[in-house]
DNA sequence: TTCATAGTTCGACCTTAATCGAAGCATTCG
DNA sequence: CGAATGCTTCGATTAAGGTCGAACTATGAA
């Protein structure tokens, strides 16, 4: 009847409350396993396991045994990016689930997308990226300049094994706190996971925000100042 | 219990498959009454009224009266994004709802997505502007450079007129065939309509396909051109 | 092997919401 | 003022699917 794809399964499976509890959950970019995920959405573990088939029919998820555990994680950037485009609307309606408080404050500041920087602290970066020529957007696709090159090499990222990856290298995700870019693809996450090795910044496990040391924050904003 | 806007209402919102076929009727860009977007859904005029009720609450759509019409269109740019997102997912995992015929190719060259051109030609023109450094593309913000103003007026494009809209000059979106960023916001309508007007292109009613006339090819070609 | 833990499948219950007929407003036209 | 058209509201029906208990499978540990 209708031209182009079939959105209304897609979007049901994510409106489905346990089922958006559990990919809100994913968004970390951990993998997490069944029972995991059942006490994120707050259902039992059956429950859940058919939620996770279903997502997993859907392609939305990656699943992976590993021993007796099934682990899941989101299927790819796209479906984060989806994620966070809902998330962009829903808070634009005023939909927020929960009050706006300290911890509130703290996401907007600085949270992981996705194994990703995101919030105040991942646009700041990726504009500062784009401003110094290390970053260049043609067309949809994002590039590391030269200069990108040798700035990612100076932080200490291993360029050689991240193009081992399968997955896009540079990627633009839109954060729907700041409704800016921020950057995604394996070197997004190689930059996190660097400031991590750093012991710049230190990731809550629970609640997705990243913080990062008084150290950390100088060296940030040394880096990635946006004057 | 979880961090983060409510994703589940919006989501479920877009996961009814009538409400779903509305939303992407509106994907079109016109504005529907009551009765036509009931006729694309295949259900009722009440049926109808109550979803539109919804979506409208869920701050999707942007209603007008006029006088015993009522007119729906996408609330905003956001909005249409988050939906080309979705066909992108449904895409990937195989879920198109109609066997690739000619029509599909069409659309697939040339469509109307929120009334701007997408489909391969609406990206190979996105591609060239930045290309020739008509649009530069700063963190998420897409400008248009002086000689890119120079381009549009010379094309015939009233910008100071674009400026008076609230909504954003210049703005990228998503293809869900492409894959890749086409652009939107009103400098897109704007480009979209100019061809209109200059009888480069036709829209089909129904189906969203754009049609280009030998004439407007050539000249869209010429100011296109990727090489 | 026996026990424990992780996950899946099955079946029954039950809430949610999509649907449409019928009636009620509102607006325009003759 | 009717009459017609476009849309909304109400109510009853019905279909879909989320939920969990219980039983079952698989992996790992003692």
């Amino acid at each position: 009847m209708k031209e182009g794809p079939d959105i209304a399964h897609v979007a049901a499976l994510i409106g489905d409350p346990a089922r958006a509890n559990m990919l809100t959950a994913l968004m970390s970019g951990k993998a997490l396993t069944v029972s995991e995920l059942a006490e994120e959405a707050g259902v039992t573990i059956q429950t859940a396991s058919s939620h996770l088939s279903k997502l997993d029919g859907g392609g939305l998820l990656r699943p992976r045994k590993q021993g007796r555990h099934k682990y899941f994680s989101l299927a790819n950037d796209d479906v984060a990016h989806v994620l966070e485009g809902l998330m962009g609307l829903a808070a634009g309606s005023g939909r927020l689930r929960k009050r706006t408080g300290p911890k509130d404050a703290a996401l907007r500041q600085a949270r992981v997308c996705y194994n990703h920087l995101a919030g105040d602290m991942g646009t700041q970066m990726f504009d500062s990226l784009i401003a110094q020529g290390h970053l260049s957007l043609d067309g949809d696709d994002l590039n590391l300049t030269r200069s990108g090159q040798a700035f990612v090499t100076e932080l200490g990222i291993d360029l050689a094994e991240l193009r081992k990856n399968k997955s896009p290298l540079c990627r633009e995700c839109l954060d729907w706190s700041e409704r800016r870019s921020h950057l995604a693809g394996s070197l997004g996450r190689a930059f996190l996971s660097r400031f991590e090795g750093l012991s710049w910044a230190r990731r809550d496990q629970k609640t997705r925000v990243i913080s990062f040391s008084a150290n950390g924050t100088t060296e940030f904003e040394r880096l990635f100042s946006v004057g």
